[in-house]
DNA sequence: ATTACTAACCAAAGCGCTTTGAATAGGCAA
DNA sequence: TTGCCTATTCAAAGCGCTTTGGTTAGTAAT
């Protein structure tokens, strides 16, 4: 079914057709009831290929993934993020495109989607401090949203974050209120954004408690199981081990959860444990009261309004760029002590604009 | 850059630029070697979308995830069987289109991507035993491979599978051997065809040892890490609890893990247990000897053998039937004593066609 | 020299949509 | 009645490619 056979079959032209189905004013009332109608029971779709043709967009929107032998994008919290993204897409009649791409063929890769017109705009995901992919899209003038921000670009882009500063700032402060003086941090690979802003975060609480970091309690890389069982068992092999641990995610806190088991220490006793919860659909943070104590914030949530800014971004045209930053949530769980009664300042939990 | 530009510059028509490069016969072998060169110099690159349109293939490939509000196929094995696949798709020059879809309207979406040719084929992932998406491609006539198998479906189509049901059999049998007779089994959904199979394969190892199935023993649900970790507590805590653990993920094996631990009892000693192993990439199954004695088989090595066979047999335009099974390996680790001196039958381990 | 091919190239017709520039008809003021 | 507006509708020209159905020139066969 085309656009030429429905219009021959109404006795129209593909012009008033067309306008018809895509809302234009000048056709009328009687007429647009007539032909949405018709199309509807005639289960016509108008060919993306010929639509992208003519108009030059896509509906498809793209998500290019690096791959690198060393750091796997392809972790479960993407894959989380992608299925949240994946939904706004479905319902709002876009295309999510997948790129999986050689680190060294980035830029080529982007650029052919925007000269090639296969998608109307990109989300840029996992962002290092200096994020070369913001200035390469600005640059190409491709509409584009950072899940993350990047440390080291200042000029104006539109992201979405969560405010992991503050969410690293808050469990540090409340375990040296609880009277920890020291707490293993088992983070994410520091030269990605949201890793570095978190240890900084860590940082800036001890300086309020006036305790050192000692930096033979931060570890730092891919956050798989093994990284966290391991970095745990080190710190905890150590003299002067650590009393608790923050954990930049679920997957490492379960490594590091085993580890604790093996030095035969009470998990939640003897050493304590903050996380940061992603709300992974197959990692959950489960038990009432849940497992982990835990600093959280749905990621899948994050891929489906990152998609929706993403489209309204393309929709809209205006590149004023639009910014949102999160606030990751308490959750009390079994893995600390009293941490209440060492009570912590105010804080908005809602999900909100900066 | 167009077609038509580049014809211009060259003093030579649309129709021959568009063969010399397309490598048609009808071009002479040095006009050929002109146009390729000329377009390289300016970086002509067709425009896919009036490719498209002209040629009614899109390069592309969709992969459709349904979701449910139970069944969630966003999982961390789903993420690295699609970088695997991506691999293939983007050396190949191919798209991945990627379609997150409520299980309600999956009809509809396969449907819309062949009517609206936005997709040359598609991969279908976590196929049922009773899967009405085959007989549903089968009649629109859209290429597809499915990783895994359909049970109830008695058509022949292309696939790629692990042979579960032998992974599952040979680990319940190297067990038994042994002189374990409660085995726990940690399943998928067994309305999932892999799950099933991987059932059948318990079942049939324990009838070849005259050994009966205790149903209690069996549990089944999504490959969670709390799952994992609940039902292990619960078989550890009944009357006659397991002494060894199969288990069909990572995930729940973590989980079991880490309930076994939790009972004092000795991981690999008062306990064995023998896991399928995915090799995800944030899960690898680390240490050496690794920590589980596993069926191994990397997910992400079958999606790109999946996508590599999906374009073969788009390209080929032929219907006939590719399919392809592959052992998993078995790897010893510290889950299990001593099982090799339980000899077990000869097997093939490679990767074969059956 | 004529015919018969073949090799190499080209003009033009699509693919199925959107959009520009007109055309038509009806309504209303002059 | 005439003229002007507005509301509808349409024919046709693209969008950038592929492909059909030639045409032309050169070569081989008769």
């Amino acid at each position: 079914m085309t656009l030429r056979e429905l219009a021959d079959l109404l006795g129209l032209s593909q012009t008033t057709v067309s306008r018809a189905l895509n809302g234009y004013p000048e056709v009328s009332e009687s007429t647009r009831k007539r032909v949405v109608a018709r199309a509807k029971a005639l289960n016509y779709r108008p060919n993306p290929n010929a639509t992208r043709l003519a108009t030059g967009r896509s509906q498809a929107v793209g998500h290019v993934i690096p791959i690198t032998s060393k750091n796997e994008m392809v972790n479960p919290i993407f894959s989380d993020f992608l299925a949240g993204a994946g939904e706004t897409y479905a319902r709002e009649g876009y295309q999510l495109v997948l790129n999986v791409v050689r680190e060294s063929h980035m830029e080529d890769a982007y650029r052919s989607l925007v000269e090639q017109g296969t998608v109307d705009g990109v989300v840029v995901q996992g962002p290092r401090m200096e994020e070369p992919r913001i200035a390469l899209l600005q640059q190409i003038g491709l509409p584009f949203l950072v899940h993350g921000r990047a440390t080291g670009e200042d000029t104006e882009y539109s992201w979405l974050d969560v405010d992991n500063h503050c969410a690293f700032e808050r469990a540090t402060a409340l375990l040296l209120s609880a009277g920890q003086r020291r707490i293993g941090l088992i983070n994410g690979q520091e030269h990605l954004d949201f890793a570095f802003r978190r240890r900084c975060g860590y940082n800036s609480a001890h300086r309020s408690h006036s305790v050192e970091v000692d930096t033979a309690l931060c570890y730092s890389d891919e956050m798989t199981e093994y990284f966290g069982y391991e970095s745990a068992r080190r710190m905890l092999q150590s003299d002067q081990p650590p009393t608790a641990f923050l954990v930049s995610s679920m997957l490492p806190a379960i490594g590091a959860r085993r580890a604790v088991g093996e030095f035969g220490l009470q998990f939640g006793k003897d050493i304590w444990m903050i996380i940061f919860d992603d709300n992974l659909s197959y990692l959950k943070n489960s038990g009432s009261p849940p497992t982990f104590t835990a600093m959280k914030s749905s990621v899948r949530d994050a891929g489906r309004r990152c998609a929706e800014i993403l489209l309204q971004l393309i929709r809209s045209g205006s590149s004023k760029p639009i910014q949102e930053r999160w606030q990751a949530q308490l959750v009390m769980g079994t893995s600390t002590g009293d941490l209440v009664s060492a009570k912590e300042p105010d804080h908005d939990h809602a999900n909100l604009t900066r």
